[in-house]
DNA sequence: TCAATTAAAGATAAAAATGTCTTTTATTAT
DNA sequence: ATAATAAAAGACATTTTTATCTTTAATTGA
């Protein structure tokens, strides 16, 4: 198991790439972002089509069309991401699975797991999707391999 | 997404409730345990085989039979039960799937996420098989519901 | 207007995870 | 020994996730 789907993973490495090869205003196709990020075509294809439809990235099909993302999705968090693809499981769920895990009625590992996650809440509530792309355009931070 | 599989979760909670209610050298049956942590039977049997198998767990056939814990694995921390169903990809593996993301070619989140994994490692590295057994006998912790 | 381009949408396929059913094996008590 | 019990094992079914293929719709430039 891994933190997140592998779909929610392309979906996130997908809008970083987007993110960093859009700023100035052009746009990228599916072919090179399904590239620079090493992730199948045309199941990334469908990834992108749903966060487009929710707003999260924007999209122009025809002749030098492709995907972009404006300057207001640039400053939002991550967490828009995962909860649009993964929902909010990470963030609230129970980790052994109970439907009614609680402060009154918590499983052995709820106080500790709260505390987890809450960071990775936080870590994720707190970098925007534009956060990285000076790094990703000097190449200090990777999205393949 | 949840942090751990479906499997791991009814594993981490079986795994307890034997603790727990095998204290005392008796042993306890799978209709018993599914019930308890409200787990599909035929499935839970699947996965106890495998932990038992692997030597997690301990189980004698027959009549009276059941699963059981030794004194021993009562000590053995909660990391050995989803390294066995889950793997170790939760602690090791690269947040955005990269495969090759270090310190030296980082994803975006790789120092971040760093600190997350450290910390569900530890999490599950100092809780013990027996640490809940109190508290489950006493009803202040649950499995179920 | 027409052809080329590119994403959207719908259908299908393959793989993995989850769940169930049946038969076998080991153990116990009679 | 035999019957009853309970886990082990193997086969099968369902659901979800991941991946692919085909057709449609929108846009652009010639």
């Amino acid at each position: 198991m891994a933190i997140f789907s592998k779909t929610c993973e392309y979906a996130i490495r997908a809008v970083l790439y987007v993110a960093h090869k859009t700023t100035t205003g052009n746009k990228v196709g599916i072919k090179d972002i399904a590239a620079g990020i090493d992730s199948p075509e045309l199941y990334l294809a469908k990834i992108l089509q749903d966060l487009s439809r929710k707003g999260l990235i924007s999209s122009v099909k025809g002749p030098n069309g492709g995907f972009y993302i404006n300057e207001l999705s640039l400053s939002r968090p991550l967490s828009d991401i995962v909860e649009a693809v993964d929902g909010n499981g990470l963030f609230v769920g129970c980790a052994l699975g109970l439907k009614q895990c609680s402060e009154v009625n918590p499983c052995p590992l709820h106080h500790q797991f709260k505390a987890i996650r809450d960071q990775i809440h936080a870590v994720l509530r707190t970098n925007t999707i534009g956060k990285f792309n000076e790094e990703l355009v000097n190449g200090l931070l990777s999205l393949k391999k």
